[in-house]
DNA sequence: CGCATTTGACCTGCGC
DNA sequence: GCGCAGGTCAAATGCG
């Protein structure tokens, strides 16, 4: 019995062998298909690690997301492996031992029969860590079936793209730009290509750069400025300088009805200045976040010129601070939203924004671009005001056309008024949660292209973690999530609460709405992820 | 008195 | 160089 018993722990070894190279053969899938290796914590060199390192600015998430990657590429299998490994090292010691008590005390019927036993047992497990293997082969071969469909049709968006802007638009960046290294400000490519460890946008992080004064801003000068109201300069603030300068010079903007003179977002704001701002006959108030010495967060809140119930919240920069659940939800959504906005594609270095802060910016029209990738599961708009590229998720969204709707799951790419096109294109939500620079550097699409590329039916495996993260994200801030279901509600089954429930959630102002409760925020997520997979579904 | 807000001045970048 | 606009500073003011 032992001599069976010891091939067979061979065996067993051998498999788990092979299962921890195909673990290995996975990260290295993923590494190269989906750029998801160096999310966190890694600090290698190269461009793209370093902007990997620039959004990463909420690396909990990212850490989470990453995990849910890997349960999503093989949930089953991972989980197959972990009970298959464990049952049958249990079961394979146990039997050891009764192998060797029984042979020690010359095979006594009880202990024969239960050597029996245990050999039914063994069979059993051996049968159940064979379907785990076949499972996880199956699992295995259909990651490898969607890298390679990915990837066959990166190409050929490459090619499309390539081709038609192959006239003009020699202002674009070559597609063939690794991921991470575009941007939407030139300037920041050289504090982002000397980036230092990402800063987390939830706390953890040495945010430093201060400055932002809408100048160039070069990061020692922020910094400058920073100092004058700390006081002192740490050597993390120093070293950081670049990593923070582009993050902090991204925006995320936020756009919810809001009878409210400012959206409560669990954090601590004082306001520090106010002003008229063109075209807009509403003030422009400045805050600076206050819940940490130094905390380099501001934002901006304003009202919409063209509606006034909409207030327009923009924020910039990243926490150098713990900060409570609620706001680290707002931080999450918000910085991701900045990820995928700093990690867009060569965009917005030339795409401009039409909307911003709620005014329009008059400038140069740019060349049309359109990005393929994604929104967070709100409408998001993707604008690059000069010099800031800022993202916009828009939470006051009316009911849209049911194939640009997908429950808001759409990037809305608005450009300068100049230019002709406001388009309001769905599009991929495949990236929308990732770490900005994991994805690959799509490359700028002709709307009619991106039209054709079915979004949620690109959706792998990651994609849906993206999504899974970024709805817990939004979900787990009831404020967003009221808006969101409010937004959802009215979108698909355009019923009127949607806007004053918007406004309602978010217009927190002086009077926070009470907590929504784990259950029910729970429910939330749950009924969201289900609409957005029906979504899916469908456009499959 | 301490803290937050207000508000005019100032700085900086950009376009003409 | 000048004017404009965005952004920030800091003294003045208000409030608990």
């Amino acid at each position: 019995m032992a001599m069976d018993l010891v091939p067979k722990q061979e065996q067993h070894n051998k498999e788990k062998q092979e299962e921890e190279e195909e673990k290995k053969e996975e990260a290295m899938i993923l590494a190269e298909h989906g750029g998801h290796q160096a999310f966190v914590g890694h600090a290698g060199g190269g461009m793209r690690r370093s902007e990997i390192k620039e959004v990463d600015f909420f690396s909990t998430g990212g850490a989470r997301r990453r995990n849910d990657d890997s349960e999503d590429d093989g949930s089953r299998d991972e989980g197959a492996r972990g009970r298959g490994n464990t049952t049958v090292n249990t079961a394979l010691d146990l039997l050891t031992t009764a192998a060797a008590t029984t042979s020690v005390n010359g095979g006594e019927g009880a202990a024969a029969a239960g050597a029996a036993s245990d050999h039914k047992e063994v069979a059993t497990v051996e049968g159940e860590l064979r379907q785990a293997g076949e499972e996880n082969r199956r699992l295995r071969r259909m990651l490898d079936d969607l890298t390679r469909s990915y990837s066959a049709l990166y190409h050929q968006l490459i090619q499309a793209q390539q081709q038609q802007a192959s006239g003009a638009a020699s202002s674009m960046l070559p597609t063939t730009m690794p991921a991470g290294v575009q941007f939407m400000d030139p300037r920041m490519a050289p504090a982002i290509r000397t980036a230092a460890p990402a800063a987390a946008f939830d706390g953890g992080d040495r945010g430093d750069s201060d400055g932002g004064s809408g100048s160039g801003g070069e990061a020692d000068q922020n910094n400058g400025r920073s100092e004058q109201q700390d006081g002192t300069e740490t050597p993390e603030r120093g070293e950081n300088a670049a990593a923070e300068a582009p993050l902090r010079r991204a925006r995320v903007s936020v756009r919810a009805r809001s009878e409210a003179p400012m959206i409560s977002d669990g954090c601590q704001w004082r306001k520090y200045g106010q002003k008229m701002a063109k075209g807009n006959p509403c003030p422009r108030a400045y805050y600076r976040c206050t819940m940490a010495t130094g905390c380099p967060v501001r934002k901006q809140v304003q009202r919409c010129a063209e509606d006034k119930a909409v207030l327009i919240t923009t924020y910039e920069g990243t926490h150098n601070h713990q900060l409570p659940p609620a706001a680290a939800a707002m931080a999450k959504t918000t910085s991701a939203a900045a990820a995928m906005l700093l990690s867009g594609p060569a965009a917005s270095r030339d795409a401009a924004g039409a909307l911003f802060a709620g005014h329009h910016i008059p400038a140069p029209a740019p060349l049309f671009q359109s990005y393929p990738f994604a929104s967070a599961a709100m409408g998001a708009t993707l604008s690059a005001s000069a010099p800031f590229p800022t993202i916009t998720l828009d939470l006051t969204h009316s009911p849209l056309p049911a194939s640009a709707a997908a429950a808001g799951l759409q990037l809305q790419h608005h450009h300068r008024p100049p230019a002709v096109v406001p388009a309001a294109m769905p599009f991929p939500t495949m990236y929308a949660g990732f770490p900005a620079a994991h994805r690959p550097a799509l490359p700028p699409l002709p709307q009619p292209a991106a039209a054709a590329v079915s979004p949620l039916g690109m959706m792998d495996g990651r994609s849906r973690a993206a999504l899974e993260t970024m709805t817990a994200a939004i979900t787990s801030d009831p404020n967003f999530t009221t808006a969101l279901a409010a937004a959802l509600s009215t979108i698909i089954g355009g019923g009127g609460a949607g806007d004053a429930a918007a406004g309602d959630g978010n217009g927190g102002g002086g009077t926070e709405p009470p907590p929504a409760t784990a259950a029910a925020a729970g429910a939330r997520e749950t009924a969201l992820h289900a609409l957005l997979q029906r979504l899916h579904d469908s456009r499959q």
